[in-house]
Formats: C-alpha cells, sequence, structure tokens
DNA sequence: ATGTCGACTGCTAGTCGA
C-alpha cells in the first residue's frame, strides 16, 4: 500500500499536475494540503474520472486538505482538532481506508516570529499533539500525513543559517514535533534514509530550485502498529521541476499490507 | 534588504499569506 502526501498550493490552478501525478505515481492513499478552495468548488468529479474518491475539509481563500482513496470513499473519522472553538481553519482531516487511520495534516505556518501566529502554531501543535495521543491510545494503524511546517533538525535544509529566525527552525517548533514522535510515530523518510539530504520544499523565490535549496517539512509519520511494515519511502522530487508545479514535491511511503 | 506564487477584491492593481 502505498500512502502520500502532497501539498498542492491551490487544488484547482494544479488540477492538470495533480492528476498527471496520481496517474503516474498511482498512490493507494493521497493526503493534500492548500486546496485554497471552498467546497462547493472542490475538483470531486474531476478526481473521480481519475479512479479516486475524495473526502475533503475546505474554506476560501486559505487552508484546505483532503484525503483520496483510489478505488475506494475514505470514511471521514474526524475534521479539525478538538479544544479550541475559536479555531476556523480548515487544517485537520481524518479518514479510515483499508482499516488504516490516515490523519492529514497542514500546520499553522507561524511566520513572522515571534508573534501571534506563532503563538498559533504552538496552540495548534499542542492540540495535535493531544489528538495523535488518542491515535495512539487505540491501538490501531494509523498515518499521520502533512505539511508540518517543521525542519525536524539542521540537516533537514539546504543552510540552516539564512533561515535561523523563521518559524520553520525554532526550537519550540522541533520540540513539539520531537514530542510527537516520542509518542511512538516513527518519521518514515528518516527511518529509511537516515543520512541523506531529502527536501520537500523549495520556496518559488531566489531561484532555490535550481539551486536545490529546499527544506525537508512534509512528513510521514507512523505508529507502532504500521512501523514495522515500513518497505520504502521517498519524495517524488521531479514533480517540483515541471512548468506550473507546487512549491512542494509529493512524499510517500510503501506499507506491506 | 529580496528576485515568486495563488486567491481574492476596493477587480486589469494591490493585498494577504506563504
Amino acid at each position: 500500500m502505498k500512502i502520500a502526501s502532497f501539498n498542492v498550493n491551490g487544488i484547482n490552478g494544479r488540477l492538470p499536475r495533480l492528476l498527471e501525478w496520481l496517474e503516474a505515481s498511482k498512490p493507494d492513499v493521497a493526503c493534500l494540503q492548500e486546496l485554497k478552495s471552498p467546497d462547493n468548488n472542490f475538483p470531486a468529479a474531476a478526481l473521480r474520472d481519475a479512479g479516486y474518491g475524495a473526502v475533503f475539509h475546505g474554506q476560501r481563500s486559505w487552508n484546505g486538505v483532503a484525503i483520496l482513496a483510489r478505488g475506494a470513499m475514505p470514511i471521514e473519522t474526524g475534521r479539525g482538532l478538538e479544544g479550541n472553538l475559536q479555531d476556523d481553519q480548515s487544517r485537520y482531516l481524518e479518514a479510515v481506508v483499508d482499516g488504516i487511520v490516515i490523519g492529514c495534516l497542514y500546520l499553522p505556518n507561524g511566520n513572522p516570529w515571534p508573534g501571534p501566529k506563532f503563538d498559533y502554531k504552538l496552540e495548534w501543535f499542542d492540540r495535535l499533539c493531544a489528538h495523535a495521543q488518542r491515535l495512539v491510545d487505540f491501538g490501531l494503524p494509523a498515518v499521520l500525513a502533512g505539511d508540518f511546517n517543521v525542519v525536524p533538525t539542521d540537516a533537514d535544509i539546504y543552510n540552516p543559517a539564512s533561515w535561523r529566525k523563521d518559524a520553520l527552525l525554532q526550537p519550540e517548533s522541533r520540540a513539539a514535533f520531537a514530542r510527537l514522535l516520542d509518542q511512538g510515530w516513527t518519521d518514515a523518510i528518516r527511518a529509511l534514509h537516515p543520512n541523506e539530504a531529502i527536501y520537500t520544499y523549495w520556496d518559488y523565490w531566489r531561484n532555490r530550485w535550481p539551486r536545490n535549496a529546499g527544506l525537508r517539512i512534509d512528513h510521514l509519520l507512523l505508529n507502532r502498529e504500521l512501523a514495522p511494515m515500513l518497505t520504502a519511502a521517498g519524495v517524488d522530487r521531479e514533480v517540483r521541476g515541471r512548468p506550473g508545479a507546487s512549491d512542494h514535491a509529493p512524499v510517500w511511503v510503501e506499507i506491506a499490507v
């Protein structure tokens, strides 16, 4: 079973790129972020024609997450995170596909740091950790997939010095990510590729893609039920190099189920 | 300090967010 995560940066403008990637990579499950589309404009019919059932949690202009399943309809089990009734941003969606719990998330960027947006990032992260602990306690096979907007270590970025004041590298952001892993989640890319420079995001600015000046911020985390079944993990880098690409590339895992 | 995008509106130019 292949499970992927892809920040599409606008699902309607990106639809041709998304469809060609689905056709080429054929993930069984695809978690999408930054739909930037309200639910009534989600391209469900085009995805259905491509062979994918979809559940989605969109909003106008920003954010938005979706879970696609090849030849199946994901069974939605939750949207949004508990603990803050004032939070109206569409950043978390959860569904079951083939008996696996799929948590699709778009963690707040948090810039500029410091400030209220960074405070929101940490507050959202706290609620994610609380929810993730419940998934761990459930004991069902589970994946947390998405754009975490965290560069876990200095090995996950081309040059940490120039990003030291960015929300993505703050010690508090990294500590929250480490706290999440400590619950019993495995960072799939690092489990199989502990020493390689692997990136998933290259800013549109400053020639960053041609220079391979990237960051690893899109992650697939496997719980203890699933981690022993991990057989492969990678990034579809070529997607980032195409005309009209998202600033993120898809990341994926293969699970022996 | 900054070269890019996508979505949106006071809508063909400027704003916001990333």
